[in-house]
DNA sequence: CACTTGACCTGTCCGC
DNA sequence: TGCGGACAGGTCAAGT
């Protein structure tokens, strides 16, 4: 599921709802979810306070006082749930009568429930995973910036470090690749996936099968004002729900009400009124107004 | 190189 | 109602 502005809203939350009570016990019940859990969990994780929660690309980093952090893939279905109290009832409540009506998440642990911490205070930080691609794992916190794939992330979009020369040097890493393969490609710049690269590109009125060489300098200064307005704007309707993704306290985002081609199949362009289609692209499912984003040439 | 396919998993939806 | 297949927000590795 979760895109950049998922992962950002999931943090902003965490951000404001972890720092404070020390770790209590964690359990886990899918080994992959969490691979080095047995080995540091208890001597680092146990005992040890948030200070703080950052993110880069589609990836969360808590970062811990005992020098180590949780570092946080979601993957397709993950998600990050805190509850307070929730260990003071273990059979009712949380979630139940009389939580907010943009509530997607029944009542906590289900059976998606991979990772769970819980927390001194009685709080507990749920991770599930439907499809248990995504994974949780501890590491030393000056380690991280280090890990391979953290190293080989792309610029961050909203960062003052993606300007036009930024995007346009990277994208002629894959000037013969097709544009969405090269926005969904990590490397060349990080957080964008499939709901994103779509919009973003019905945005700038570009076909998503268009070689990257063949767009003009002025498509690619549009596409990366599109980027940065897409990001934005579903960061600030907290997301996109449109299977199950919600933020750190279970609710879900709007951004899908906002949303011109992803999920629109044969609803009327916006922009022109003509049919969605939809397309495979870069081996995955595309959606675009054959309209308004030119075929390519 | 760049693109496709298959894996990793579970769940849902659609057509028969 | 049941069954099979396609498909789903992400990323890897391997094959063409």
């Amino acid at each position: 599921m979760p895109e950049l502005p998922e992962v950002e809203t999931i943090r902003i939350g965490l951000q404001t709802l972890l720092p404070g009570s020390p770790v209590l016990s964690v359990d886990f019940d899918w080994p992959k979810s969490f691979p080095n859990a047995e080995a540091d969990a208890r001597q680092f994780l146990v005992g040890s306070r948030v200070v703080a929660v950052s993110r880069r690309a589609k990836v969360l980093i808590i970062g811990l006082d005992s020098g180590y952090s949780l570092v946080i893939h979601l993957k397709m279905t993950g998600q990050l749930v805190y509850v307070p109290g929730a260990a003071k009832n273990p059979s009712k409540e949380r979630f139940g009568a009389g939580h907010p009506s943009d509530s997607l998440v029944g009542s906590l642990p289900d059976k998606s429930t991979r990772v769970t911490i819980t927390f001194q205070d009685k709080a507990v930080l749920y991770f599930n995973d439907q499809r248990k691609f995504g994974w949780v794992r501890l590491l030393p916190s000056v380690e991280v910036p280090h890990i391979d794939f953290m190293k080989r992330f792309g610029p961050e979009p909203l960062e003052d470090t993606f300007t036009q020369k930024a995007f346009t040097t990277q994208l002629t890493r894959r000037a013969r690749s097709r544009i969405k393969a090269a926005l969904l490609d990590q490397t060349i710049i990080a957080g964008i996936g499939n709901i994103y690269a779509d919009e973003s590109l019905w945005a700038a009125k570009i076909h998503p099968e268009t070689r990257v060489k063949d767009i003009s300098p002025a498509r690619l200064k549009v596409l990366r004002t599109a980027i940065i307005d897409v990001l934005s704007l579903s960061i600030a309707k907290g997301g996109s729900t449109n299977k199950n993704y919600v933020n750190a306290e279970g609710k879900k985002g709007s951004y899908m009400d906002f949303a011109h081609v992803y999920n629109r199949t044969g609803q009327p362009c916006d922009r022109c009124g003509n049919p969605i289609q939809k397309i495979r692209s870069a081996g995955r499912g595309t959606h675009i107004c054959l309209t308004c984003q030119r075929e390519p040439s």
